[in-house]
DNA sequence: GCCAACGTTGGC
DNA sequence: GCCAACGTTGGC
C-alpha cells in the first residue's frame, strides 16, 4: 500500500468536482517523474491526498484512492493515467501553512519551496497525520 | 499579477 | 554534453 499527494488548481478539478463524479480519470500529467510515479508504483488501492494548489488557501482538501491503475493516455500514449474514486472532503482544508508547521510533516515535499511536482509520494505516517487534521473540527 | 524555482528545449 | 533562453508552476 502507498501513499500519495496530487496536486491540481480547483479552477481545472476541485474535490467537490471528485465528489460530483465519484471517479475520474487522472490525465493531463506532463512530467516524466509524476508519470514514472502513476505508471510503476501506483496501484489500486492506494491512499492520496488531494491537494489544492494556487487557491485559497492552498492545502489538502480531502481524500482520494486510486481506482485503476496506469493506462496509457488514449489520445497521447506517452503519457499514462490512472483513475481515482472520491473518498472524502474535509471538513476544512489542511492548508499549506498547517503542513508546514506540524510535526512529523517536515519532510513532505508539497512543504519543501520549489517543489513543482504534482504527484508527489507520501509516507504513512504523513498520510495518518494529515487525515488526522482534516477530520479535525475546529471549537470555533 | 509578480516573480522565484524549476523543467525543457535547442544551438553550439 | 553544456548551458542560456524560454515556458510553466505555484506561493504570495
Amino acid at each position: 500500500m502507498n501513499y500519495w499527494l496530487m496536486k491540481v488548481e480547483p479552477s481545472a478539478y476541485s474535490i467537490d468536482d471528485l465528489k460530483r463524479d465519484g471517479t475520474t480519470s487522472w490525465e493531463g500529467v506532463r512530467n516524466y517523474q509524476a508519470r514514472n510515479f502513476m505508471r510503476d508504483e501506483m496501484k489500486a488501492g492506494d491512499k492520496v491526498l488531494f491537494y489544492a494548489s494556487n487557491a485559497d488557501p492552498s492545502g489538502v482538501t480531502g481524500l482520494a484512492e486510486v481506482s485503476r491503475e496506469a493506462r496509457p493516455e488514449p489520445k497521447d500514449p506517452t503519457w499514462c493515467m490512472v483513475d481515482i474514486r472520491y473518498v472524502d472532503k474535509f471538513a476544512e482544508v489542511v492548508s499549506l501553512e498547517t503542513l508546514k508547521k506540524t510535526k512529523g510533516l517536515e519532510n513532505m515535499l508539497v512543504t519543501k519551496k520549489g517543489t513543482r511536482l504534482s504527484i508527489q509520494p507520501v509516507t504513512k505516517s504523513e498520510y495518518d497525520i494529515v487525515v488526522k487534521l482534516g477530520k479535525r473540527r475546529t471549537s470555533a
